[in-house]
DNA sequence: GTCTATAGGCTGATAGAC
DNA sequence: GTCTATCAGCCTATAGAC
């Protein structure tokens, strides 16, 4: 990450700082990418849209390729260490799993297009990903199969598969955050008949619908 | 779809039927274009998965944007033929989301591939997909509107948001499909110590979620 | 750090023989 | 219908001036 902030210094007037310029591209690029893929997204485009040089791409990021590798592992960390802080607390199962669907909710709304990244490389096996972030998708996975144990060792969960329940939490929210482009397009053309939903209740209702849907009985 | 099938006719001996060589382009390239997307699919790696030449792509489908969307219009009817009869007879709410859900399932397991391409176009808001193609989204989620409303209506859903529902539904099974490239080869690796999930076990653990989730009370 | 100009590779599509 | 050969366009990355 910020490799480079410390080489900060005097510049000439018409020069923006380096961490402006890094910054700019690295949202410039996980909006396009998120849009058109990688390979569907130019180093040109996201240049123009960052207002920035395209060499700036290969200095700053050695390649489009750096550049994209560096929006993944941003904030992968941030993610991973709540969860692990939740997964510490003495809490009941079922309100663990509420926080963890908070967290990923909160994930998905800070960084919007990360959630668009994360499916695309689902679907592609992960060939883009860092090698050093595969390691640490099975943590996640791991919370969700540990509070539904809890859960079922409680006596307040049915005895579910909690492969299942993982996809259902990772899958129905990345789902509703990347497809946002085509629900909003068909909501503003009318062709769709509803209000643009918030995204904060479809979290409450996730939440909701699996606290119902796992309770025993 | 077969605008060319009634051409058939002799045909010198090293050629294979020209339906076969359709056929086989449009799976290859479903295959192709679901791991890559669209962009990242080359006309060559799809010929050379169908064991066709390059230059049939032309042929048959003017172009690599023509066999795109001669894919995505193939199964579409299908499903929306479906889901029509369904709406129309007399059953009971949670017993038609549960078909609903069986259908959906269906569709993803009857083509494998086609669960990513409509994830990829949802998050490029649509920009790849035939216009034609469009106006019959609405209906699905009409679909779920309709039985959500009923199922309130009969006292036997809660008072839920059907776009929610609609999102819920869609969603996990369209990330379960989608994700199975990462999802087998973290399992494989052994990176996630689980047994390959069934998933028409998935489908019902699906139907089960909601039927119990949406359940009033 | 930023910019311009350009090299070099790859890609989709076509022309034309069979 | 199928194949080979080829071309024009686009795209990433780099060299070198400032």
């Amino acid at each position: 990450m910020a490799e480079r902030a410390h080489l900060e210094s005097r510049r000439t007037p018409g020069q923006r700082d380096s961490e402006a310029t890094r910054e700019a591209l690295l949202s410039a690029a996980t909006e396009l990418f998120a849009d058109r893929g990688f390979s569907g997204t130019t180093v040109e485009a996201i240049a123009r849209r960052a207002r920035v040089n395209k060499a700036m791409i290969n200095y700053h990021f050695a390649g489009k390729r750096g550049l994209y590798t560096a929006i993944l592992s941003r904030d992968f960390g941030w993610a991973l260490a709540r969860i692990k802080e939740l997964m510490k607390e003495p809490t009941r199962a079922d309100e663990k799993l509420s926080r963890f669907i908070a967290i990923f909710g909160e994930l998905h709304q800070r960084r919007p297009g990360l959630s668009a990244l994360l499916l695309r490389e689902a679907m592609s096996a992960g060939r883009g990903l860092d090698p050093a972030i595969l390691p640490n998708i099975p943590q996640i996975f791991g919370a969700v199969q540990s509070i539904v144990a809890q859960g079922v060792a409680e006596g307040a969960f049915r005895a579910v598969d909690p492969l299942f329940t993982h996809h259902m939490v990772i899958g129905s929210l990345a789902f509703f955050f990347a497809a946002k482009p085509l629900r909003d397009r068909l909501i503003a053309e009318g062709i769709v008949p509803v209000a643009l939903p918030d995204p904060s209740q479809f979290i409450t209702h996730v939440q909701e619908l699996l606290r119902r849907g796992l309770a025993k009985g």
